[in-house]
DNA sequence: TTTTATTGGACTGTCAGTGGTCTAAATTGG
DNA sequence: CCAATTTAGACCACTGACAGTCCAATAAAA
């Protein structure tokens, strides 16, 4: 170990100006170390999820005992700001306004829908006008993938499903469109999704899904546009009704 | 134990660099990694699909075991920023933004219009229904800074009429739907079509385009949805054809 | 084609460090 | 004085980092 480290000032707070004999430190308890480490957690000086120093360190940095900085610590973890895990540490549990900009957890299941509703028909039309027969062989193959996928892992048939509609982007030959297309994806195969498809994923459900998939390749190798966003649009309604119930129980 | 023997010199961003202030800093063993090599992909340090150091290699630069580097690896996985394959080695799964550009170069005018045929009509219909009185402040304030623009400064006008259908996606409250919009707006801001603007932008079809942004905006403070709808697609057919003809000529 | 080297995956056992808990003494304030 | 708080210390169960080994998959070389 390094003990150079360890040999550090006791900070600002106790013993020295106890014993300068200037102020009586104010209030000086388990309550002052944890409004100083509630400060500086929601200042953003320990990021989302990162490891406090151990209390037997934070004891010392402080001058006070173990006992006053687990008391201290109670109080954080009381207001949810950090979590406390044995053998591990004390991590912090809030996230300042700078750092949650992650789209994915932060959209619904409803307005994943609704964006989807708006681009996947288009998407369906441009598809069946522009695929060319190499964009048909790989949705094609994504499509048997995804028909040859086992229905208890759902992990697998998240993937092979993402790869299909990316598939199906690419038929538009695009360019914004798939980087688009690659947005959504991500939301949708983020972890928060998996968990509301192994409730919503019912054998009869994948079936169902399955002959929509297939259904929407004929159609789009056959050129047939209206048939193609026909299929889309109940697809996304069938999607939409089943995740409205399944929110509801 | 031997202090001489563990006395190796630890991961980079350990305690020593870190004096923020009175609080001692956080520690950290695999997050620590992860956060590292999470921060590197994301700048860019690493392309798309390169492939990353052996994780044997890794342990011996980050001065840490195989199975602490593992562990920092399982977290960028999970996170899909990282796709590992056995007797292969482990690969960047993550677009960083510099293939924004490369988006923005590939698309055509037309191909940018089917797209926004597609998102934003359906956006309009969003936008009417979630709006909330601090959105259409931010729309009221966008249109009057496009209106009060020069007409001959087109980067300013280009700019402004950004921030108006930015404040437009706003107004859906969908955080997908605005980071769609934002990648459109990065394409249509780009550099290719301010030429193609230049030409098209005449200061009658300027003055018919802020008559509907006005109007747009007064139909979505109104709640009348299909007037949003409509008003919106009329916009985009408009610029359809006036696109078409600059390309004929 | 076969062989060889390298890679990630999985598993073991060891060990220092962590929070959780408890006790008894010391300190503080009324 | 008493009562509450703080302190110091010990022990426990648990976690994570570690070093090591073996394996299967892959890629490159022979």
């Amino acid at each position: 170990m390094n003990d150079e480290a360890k040999d550090e000032r006791p900070i600002e707070g106790r013993e020295s100006d106890r014993q300068k004999g200037q102020l009586p430190s104010a209030v000086g308890g388990a309550a002052s170390i944890a409004a100083q480490l509630r400060r500086a957690i929601l200042e953003g000086s320990y990021g989302y999820r990162e490891r406090l120093p151990a209390e037997r360190d934070l004891a010392q940095h402080f001058g006070a005992s173990r006992s006053t900085v687990r008391e201290a610590l109670r109080q954080l973890e009381e207001s949810n700001l950090v979590i406390r895990r044995v053998g591990s540490g004390t991590f912090v549990n809030h996230r300042s306004d700078a750092e949650d900009d992650d789209v994915a957890e932060r959209t619904s299941p409803i307005e994943l829908i609704e964006v989807r509703l708006a681009i996947e028909p288009q998407m369906a039309r441009l598809a069946s006008v522009h695929a060319t027969q190499r964009d048909l062989d790989r949705m094609a193959e994504a499509l048997s993938e995804v028909e040859v996928c086992d229905i208890r892992d759902r992990e697998a048939f998240t993937r092979a499903d993402a790869a299909f509609h990316q598939a199906l982007a690419d038929c538009t030959r695009n360019p914004l469109m798939i980087g688009l297309y690659r947005q959504i994806n991500t939301v949708r195969s983020h972890a928060q999704w998996a968990r509301m498809r192994d409730k919503v994923l019912s054998p009869e459900r994948q079936k169902s899904y399955n002959d929509q998939h297939r259904g929407l390749y004929e159609a789009i190798r056959a050129r047939d546009t209206e048939n193609a966003v026909r299929i889309v649009r109940e697809h996304l309604e069938i999607a939409h009704r089943d995740l409205v119930g399944a929110s509801r129980s």
